[in-house]
DNA sequence: AATTGTGAACCTCTTCACAGCT
DNA sequence: AGCTGTGAAGAGGTTCACAATT
């Protein structure tokens, strides 16, 4: 499979969302150029961005939007569940397991794992929360595919590499810390202080 | 002011992080290849990216920790406090509320903006939650710089909409929607969603 | 007439490589 | 000898422009 870019990925997230939206309006059909003004991007980019995949569309009509969701859908791995754990059932953890968007996406969270016994051996939504030592059993038998960071930053890489040796391959990093993975391990950062500095800098600089 | 990258600003903020920690480490000196090595970038692209701002190090010496993070701070703003108001006191809102690294960076949040009447008039860690229609004399008495959108997709554009007329001209943006907004104004998105989907590609993908 | 799909041109960012300083 | 600062080369991503199709 080619290269695809990062930044390619990340638009077809958006256009995803976007046909969802506008096929909840009932519109049948929608043009490169549309996709585009909704989404500030140009049309010829969306164009590009969906031709590393195929030819979806139809010259002059432009694309089917129930057809183009489900094409990405399948391109991106969303017409799908996926078994997610969190670690971590801290300020920012709690927040993450009652957020709804993840859910509705079809990425399920199956446990929590936290490090600290007095919060474990209960629910929270229906999830259990189990002590991090236990993780090597429940993911083996959850088959957790995705695993959420949100635990201290000193703690992020030493919990990464654990589930590592655990098989899991893909994780999302809440700790505004440096990871280092191998080849064939995936780390998304989702880094809000960086944001934040960067308005920091829009508005020292502008 | 030449144009900087968003790139170059993200991975000014990481170096800015990283001296934090090598300064509490008590080192004193840094080559850009150590900064490169943990941050994995090149040590080429660190050194291009501070030859932006001016010529930092000494050649066969590296960089004084203590004088680069201060000199970063400088250019990302960091070396003050910023006056933060949250708009949205539901699940992702309380959560921000409480996360420490915000407070520690000098983002301060002074208030908490909320439309639905039975959660305001309290407050929450020394925050007053105070009714949106009172925005406009708030943001001006407590000086608002920096808006973090917290409230549902539909009701985002329409918020920013609101706190741009009040005179605001950055915002971090929790929604999972596309914002439009006219020049000189800044949205960042931190959009979870598109992290775990990015996820999902690689394991669909690799 | 409208709109896609795509090679080519263009632009931007990253890496190389080395002169120059400590 | 070690390491920075930077012009030049290289790689990668975006936009243009137009032939092809409906």
């Amino acid at each position: 499979m080619k290269k695809i870019s990062e930044s390619t990925v990340k638009r077809l997230s958006q256009y995803y969302r976007i046909l969802t939206d506008q096929i909840e309006k009932g519109r049948e059909t929608i043009s490169s150029h549309k996709i585009a003004e909704i989404n500030q991007v140009t049309a010829a980019q969306v164009r590009k961005d969906l031709s590393f995949f195929g030819s979806f569309g139809k010259r002059g009509l432009g694309y089917n939007t129930v057809a183009l969701r489900k094409k990405i859908g399948d391109i991106l791995g969303l017409n799908r569940t996926w078994n997610v754990a969190l670690v971590g059932y801290g300020n920012i953890g709690r927040a993450l397991l009652k957020y709804d968007e993840f859910r509705k996406q079809g990425f399920l969270f199956q446990v929590v794992f936290e490090a600290d016994e007095n919060k474990t051996g209960r629910t929270d939504g229906g999830v259990e929360i189990v002590h991090t030592k236990d993780a090597p059993s429940i993911v083996a038998s959850k088959e957790i595919e995705i695993v959420i960071i949100a635990v201290p930053a000193r703690e992020a890489q030493k919990v990464i590499d654990y589930f590592i040796d655990l098989g899991v391959r893909a994780f999302l990093n809440f700790a505004t810390t440096s990871i280092h993975v191998p080849e064939g391990v995936v780390v998304k950062n989702e880094n809000m202080s960086i944001e934040l500095e960067a308005l920091s800098y829009f508005l020292t600089n502008e």
